[in-house]
DNA sequence: TATAGTAGCGAATACGTATTCACAGTTGAA
DNA sequence: TTCAACTGTGAATACGTATTCGCTACTATA
């Protein structure tokens, strides 16, 4: 006589296969079978389960699905946080903006897990090592990783968005030419006219921060300049206190390359406190080509590193990895990146005979 | 006589329970009793399994543990994106970040869905009806949402960080006191001598513009002032001319409120653009206190939300509707806010008598 | 007409875990 | 001494799905 109705936690069963497959008088195999796509059920008994599915809305249980087949169609998605949480840069929600774009048709669907000293060790244990992830997209820069490692030891899907230093040809990863990118944005100061360029570099145990330096070192070099480099740590303050000894102290540039967006924003901070111009008395370029380069500055010259293409280039890597392994080499895939020109940079051309 | 190694894909295979009870020679049970933490193991016994787990690096699979007990330890977020992107708004990138912070110590990963017009149906369907995750953080602003009649209908738990307009008290949720702070905003500036002040608000459907509208009007209609208020997107290019309408209009404000500090660096922009000093010709204040406030307009007055509280409250009221309903009615929790002040809103007082 | 081939389908099983049930052995109180 | 309670354990089962294995009919070929 009992009711069963004020449960109400365990009342939010859900319809089953087998309930399916009673309602349809065939039998769960067939449901399943329909459900897969799987080509030998009639066309009749097919179309009749499926009015029968969408009748009582049913959904198939993702976890005994991923128990059964061992793939859960989640993607993890790894990111260093800076200490300090993130500052202004945008990348992070780019980056995930675009993953969840590129994974929309697919039968993926995104699963995040941000990185401090702390949560480093559980990712891999709780999402990887539990299944709960097929594959994993690592954005790296470190020069050092060893999640790396385990990652390769145990035949684990990944990629890397980045430059995995160490790990050269062993690793798939998708990245930008930074060095070329680098070098292109230098040139395109020097033929503005510029002639004492400093690079504001970000931690230079960072990769990014060594590629783009490298391509900095080589324009300035190839040109006859010589070059001047200043570190800095992720932040708008520091960037800001770098920008400020570099302006203020001998030799002053005459313009800044900048790792990244935020730390150009704190070169454009310091300038506004010395009373320095931009772009007239500084030049000013970075990386990153974010929304706030249509106001910092007046307009900031920029790298566009178009990551719509790049992650889509990662996620169609990883995916086509997790699905049926290549057994190719790895591959460092490279999306070009673009110089956006804007005022920062645009100094009246001062007289370089050809 | 075939090898079995070179499959080189099913080999990923890893250890179950079976496998160690074989090891201890106890029953796959007595092993399952040791990871539920069940107390009737024999001390001896657990510790002797326990070591042969260690020992073999072994990890329960995730996907068995939520199948058998119906609980994934997976919490959905769902934000609206809105449309043209992520801009410099930092809120999105504060949020994900501080709710990993959150769920860190507990047995909860976070999972995410950022929903598009397009990708909205699919959140609802691949994760919550396929018992991918056990609860939903909703970060929701919409006055209207079809989806949160959905989640009730299915007793499904969730929690809205914010206001979910309609659904007043059949809803959990968290939120600051909007009207409140907008109102101390409001009257903070009132007290500072700023006497023609404007409101520039985002899309006025959205129900935290409305709530910050209100406490704006009460404060200025207690202060016998009149009001003026401006409606944007969420972007800066929509801020910046709405706010250069704003300031070249009649009777143009000497103060304004902004519903954000996105739409507030559109104030900036356009108070640069007509040759307004901030805080001298222009007083400025808005919500949210990200870093940017402290670069902008050289100091930003803004309204601290406490995030990491509103967060931190989110989460562990949705762990206990997971764990165990507590069949109360629902609440809403209110996290206080702080007005920070800061230079843009700090001109010398003007002679205010009492 | 006999036989091979094939389409369609149900029974059974596996995936790795949590949980229920029963049972043996021990303890403790009557 | 007897029986009840308790402790520690293994066998069995359930979770919902995918998949393998045969079996039945039916069609095509000879």
């Amino acid at each position: 006589m009992e009711r069963t109705a004020h449960r109400g936690n365990k009342t939010r069963q859900g319809i089953t296969q087998r309930d399916i497959a009673r309602l349809a008088k065939v039998s769960q195999s067939t449901v399943s079978r329909v459900l897969t796509g799987d080509e030998t059920v009639d066309s009749e008994t097919a179309a009749s389960i499926r009015s029968i599915m969408a009748q009582h809305n049913y959904r198939p249980d993702g976890n005994a699905r991923a128990l059964r087949s061992s793939r859960s169609g989640l993607i993890g998605l790894v990111v260093k946080r800076p200490q300090g949480g993130f500052q202004d840069d945008p990348f992070f929600a780019m980056l995930t903006s675009e993953i969840i774009d590129a994974l929309a048709g697919s039968n993926y669907t995104l699963c995040l897990e941000l990185a401090s000293e702390s949560t480093q060790r559980s990712i891999y244990d709780e999402m990887l090592r539990s299944r709960r992830v097929d594959g994993l997209l690592l954005v790296e820069s470190a020069a050092q990783d060893e999640r790396i490692g385990l990652l390769q030891r145990d035949r684990f899907p990944f990629v890397v968005i980045g430059n995995p230093a160490g790990e050269g040809g062993t690793v798939w990863s998708v990245d930008n030419d930074n060095p070329a990118a680098a070098a292109e944005a230098t040139s395109h100061l020097i033929a503005r006219g510029y002639r004492r360029i400093g690079f504001l570099a970000g931690p230079l145990g960072i990769t990014v921060s060594q590629d783009r330096l490298r391509g900095y070192r080589e324009a300035v070099e190839a040109a006859g300049l010589s070059s001047s480099v200043w570190e800095c740590e992720f932040n708008l303050e520091s960037a800001r206190k770098a920008a400020t000894e570099m302006l203020t102290g001998p030799d002053r540039p005459d313009a800044v390359l900048a790792l990244d967006d935020l730390l150009a924003t704190g070169v454009e901070l310091a300038a506004r406190d010395l009373g320095l111009s931009i772009p007239d008395e500084l030049g000013l370029a970075s990386f990153n080509d974010s929304k706030r380069c249509e106001i910092i500055a007046g307009g900031l010259t920029s790298v566009n590193l178009n990551i719509p293409k790049l992650v889509k280039a990662a996620c169609s890597l990883l995916m086509s990895l997790i699905e049926g392994s290549p057994d190719q080499a790895p591959t460092r895939i490279i999306v070009p990146a673009q110089l956006h020109v804007r005022a920062s940079s645009e100094r009246q051309i001062q007289a370089v005979p050809a």
